[in-house]
DNA sequence: CCGTATCCATTCCGATACTG
DNA sequence: CAGTATCGGAATGGATACGG
């Protein structure tokens, strides 16, 4: 029997990350919880995606503690999803996707949606590295310590 | 015909990177070329993914600009492949999705891989978001601008 | 409005054999 | 060592019909 190939016991936490995740979409979903996005209509016209496809990710981001379900704010008899506090980790991961789609997957001037900081109107920092003394560090600072 | 939905023309910056990244697979060649491989044999046997497969997304990763081939260091006849700037720009990628792989996919003592910082030999610090000002941001501070 | 169930084409991936 | 070619099974995902 053939299986995809599971990272889910990788000593790498970047492959454990990739696998816990699940696909592209889920991180879309992910993405649009942060944006706000509650309801199950809301995530499938936002993304476009087949209602089964979505149901299958709510479920799985809810079996591994990235969303959870509560009953409907607003008195309906349906669920919403939210991020749990495990979910709301990934504010960095999603940053820094789109930091990186904007400054290299875009022509200049092309339009894009941004991430502003409410307070200022403006937008974010670019995420920087730092050593564990304050320095910035690029990938060149840095080694993989392996384990056994 | 029934393709699989592209993002390669949103206007969100994290659609266009997941969909220019390609499959979790290039995200951990990626991982891999930060940690040092460049070899076509090195990926293979990190990775443990069939050769035809990696073939197919190292071609990608140059496609895309996130990697680029060299003539090998070794004198040998072969090439190597070697991270473009663009593709150095996601290491806050990397280390966002490994933080958070620590954070919350490993038992308490379980062991994993680490990433050092070369000259104090300690762990990094943990990324934070911050305001164009400085401050110090979350996800409920910030909200997306759409366009149109 | 919120999902689930089913169907089916496509794609993906792992194994393997093969070339230089 | 560094890839390419091919194949077959599995899983994916899109469409759609259906039920709560």
């Amino acid at each position: 029997m053939v299986e995809r190939t599971r990272f889910d016991d990788s000593d790498c936490p970047v492959a454990r990350s990739v696998d816990a995740i699940g696909d592209w979409w889920s991180l879309l979903i992910v993405r649009d919880a942060f944006d706000g996005s509650r309801r199950f209509g809301e995530f499938q016209r936002s993304l476009g995606v087949a209602k089964n496809i979505l149901s299958a990710r709510l479920r799985a981001l809810v079996a591994t503690g990235v969303l959870d379900t509560a009953p409907a704010s607003d008195g309906s008899a349906y669920r919403e999803y939210v991020l749990t506090p495990k979910g709301r980790a990934l504010f960095p991961v999603i940053v820094a996707l789109r930091q990186w789609g904007e400054q290299n997957l875009f022509a200049p001037g092309e339009p894009h949606s941004t991430l502003l900081d409410r307070h200022e109107g403006r937008p974010l920092r670019p995420l920087e590295v730092h050593a564990a003394d304050g320095r910035r560090v690029d990938a060149d600072d840095t080694a993989v310590r392996k384990i056994g």
